[in-house]
Order: C-alpha cells, then structure tokens, then sequence
DNA sequence: CCTACCGATCGGTAGG
DNA sequence: CCTACCGATCGGTAGG
C-alpha cells in the first residue's frame, strides 16, 4: 500500500511525489520546474534529480500512481459483481475525489495538455482512456443484460459519454467546487437510464 | 465580420492569430513562446510585439475571436426560436467544430490549464462557464415548457451536464478524432430525455 | 518591423 | 544529498 513501511529515501520519495501531484496540477507539467517542487520539499533541485532522473521519470511516477491507489481503494478492475455494484464504486470514487483536488487538477489539465502527440504523457492518456471507457461500456452493458435500464435505451455510446462527464464535470468543479456536486450531477445522468434511480 | 478588408497590418495580426491559435493549442500558453509563433509568420519575435504589446494581450485576442465568431455564425446568443430550434444550431456547432481542431485544442488546453486561479485567462473561462452553462440550462427548461422531455424528466442540472459532456468529448475526439463522433454522441445523449429524437 | 541585448529561469551534469 | 556550473530559452526593451 501507499506510504506504508519507507525507508528514509522511500520517505523523500513520497514528499517530492506529494508536492509534484500539487504543482503539476496548479500550473500543469510544463508550467512546473523542478526547483519549485524541490522547494516545497526543501531540497535543491539537483537534490531532487538525484531521487527522479529527470523531469519526465517524476512525472511518470506520479501518473502511475493515482490509477493504483483508485484501482486498489475502490475495487475499479472487479467487475465481477455486476453493473449496480460497479455504479456504486464509482460514485464513491467520486465522492472521494473532491478530497483530492490537487490530483484531479493534474488529471484535468494534463489530459488536455497531453492531447498533444509530441507530451510525454500522451501514451499514457491514450491508454487510459481505453481501458476507462471500456470499463464503463461494460458497465453498462451488464446493467442492459441485468434488466436495470428502461425500454428502448441503447447502450451504444455510453461509456464514451459516461467517460467524457466525469472529465468535464471535474473541470467545472474546479473552477466553482461549491456549486457543482459532482456525485449528484452523475447520479442526475444514471437516473435518466437506470429504472430504480441511485 | 473576421478576415475582411484589412489593412496590411491587420493582416499580420490575422497571420498572428491564427498561428496563436494552433500553438497555443499544441502545447498550450505556458508551452508556447513568441518566438514560436514569430517563427510562423516569418517574423522575429520583437517583431510580434510591435503588433501585440504582451503575450497575454495575444492570449486575450485570441481568446475574444472564437466565442465572438461562433454566436454570430451559429446564432448562439439568440434563444427566441425555442429549445428544439437551439438544439439545432448546437448540434450544428458541434460539426462545424471537428473542422476546427486547432481552436478546439486551444479550448481544451486552456479551460482546464486555468483553472489555476493565477493563470491569465482564468475570469474569462469562469464567466465563459457561467455563461455556457446558463444557455444550456434554458434550452432545457425550454425544452420542458415545450413539452418535449420524456414524462418524470427534472431539467435541474441538465445545463451543467450538457457543458460537461462537451468539454469532455472534445478531449477524447482529440485523442481518436475518428472513432469518437462528438454530434453523434450528443444527440444519443439529448435522446435520453426527448420525446422526440434529434 | 529589425538587430542587439537584458535579467531570469529552465533541465541537467560534474564532482564531491 | 550539496555547490557550482552549463547551454538553451524565456518575455520584454532600447533604439532605430
């Protein structure tokens, strides 16, 4: 598990992660230098590339990360349970992640800035989007084959649907986090397909 | 309207623009310098600022442009024909928009880049939101008024959700521009709440 | 519009 | 982990 049994350069590690997830996410990727995050954890910024070997292996790091901590936390890769149980996991990773905004700041603006084919990131977001999509698709599926969805509904679509609100939910929840309740706003969207609402 | 009878130094500055839009699209403002675009031109960059005084004074004439020429191209700004007839001339953006990927790049990169408080275009997308989403959110209350929404179909944060969805198909179009088809996609989703399909 | 230049900042390396 | 340093690049200005 995460910030479990480290060493003392384990401990390092986990601060230099910690503070690039913040300002990764603040002014994006290339908007960061690696002297401001070695300030925030009071080192130089050789200091740092003696932990990270470069600019781009921190920034892998921090992107491998949060996709583990969510897959383990929530169950996200199971599921095993059917489309009901699933949606349930969901919405609570949702719930979650208003208690991260620096992570879902990062995830926001690299996504975009990563659309770029030339960032270091892009292959990374491809991917993910991939396998997000799919896992959502499945989703729905298992909800159509479980007799949850009403008549005539096609789920032809809907992960890639499904997929693009959270996106653009969580950028509109950054600019006004009191005023947009993300969690409600998803389950607003499943009630138009669920029969018995969540 | 934009691109007629101008001036040799209007049109530099068109030239400016445009190649504005596309790298500040590519890589984002922070990832963009003006020696990039200069370097489009065929100017220097001195040269850039004897047209533009700043980088952000560009960022803002590029900003200005789009939503400037897409509500007098689409009639954006007029609701008076009703919620069918607005959805329309949505969906009718939304095509004109896969012609455009440099100015949806830009959008893309930029609402989520600042969402950072201290980013330069940070109130223009803001107030860009509030206003998005209010447009949104009478065409579905229109929509109601009109009869047209499926029976039990509550409009409260439809405005947000339809927002979401654009923001959010638009990123994963830039990643797969030809498996993911954005009008297509919206009207399966506007589907799940009218009477009447689009 | 250009040349020439400024101070500031960038990621990364050498050597300890 | 540090000091010291590198070449490259940044936005902007002076002066024409």
């Amino acid at each position: 598990m995460v910030g479990e049994n480290l060493s003392k350069g384990g401990r390092r590690r986990e601060q230099i992660l910690t503070a690039a997830v913040e300002l990764f996410g603040e002014v994006g990727y290339r908007g960061t230098s690696l002297r401001d995050i070695a300030q925030r954890v009071g080192i130089t910024h050789p200091g740092l590339l003696y932990h990270f070997h470069s600019k781009q292996e921190l920034l892998s790091a921090v992107l491998a990360r949060r996709d583990d901590s969510d897959a383990i936390t929530f169950g996200l890769s199971d599921q095993s349970e059917g489309g009901r149980d699933y949606v349930q996991r969901v919405l609570a990773l949702a719930e979650h992640n208003s208690t991260t905004p620096g992570m879902i700041e990062l995830f926001a603006t690299l996504s975009a800035e990563s659309t770029d084919p030339d960032h270091p990131a892009h292959d990374f977001f491809k991917q993910r989007y991939d396998k997000v999509v799919a896992s959502f698709q499945t989703m729905f599926d298992q909800l159509a084959a479980e007799g949850q969805l009403r008549d005539g509904i096609d789920t032809d679509g809907l992960g890639v649907l499904f997929t693009a609100l959270m996106d653009g939910l969580q950028v509109q929840w950054l600019y006004s986090p009191d005023a947009v309740k993300v969690p409600d706003l998803l389950r607003t969207h499943l009630n138009a397909y669920l029969k018995q609402p969540v």
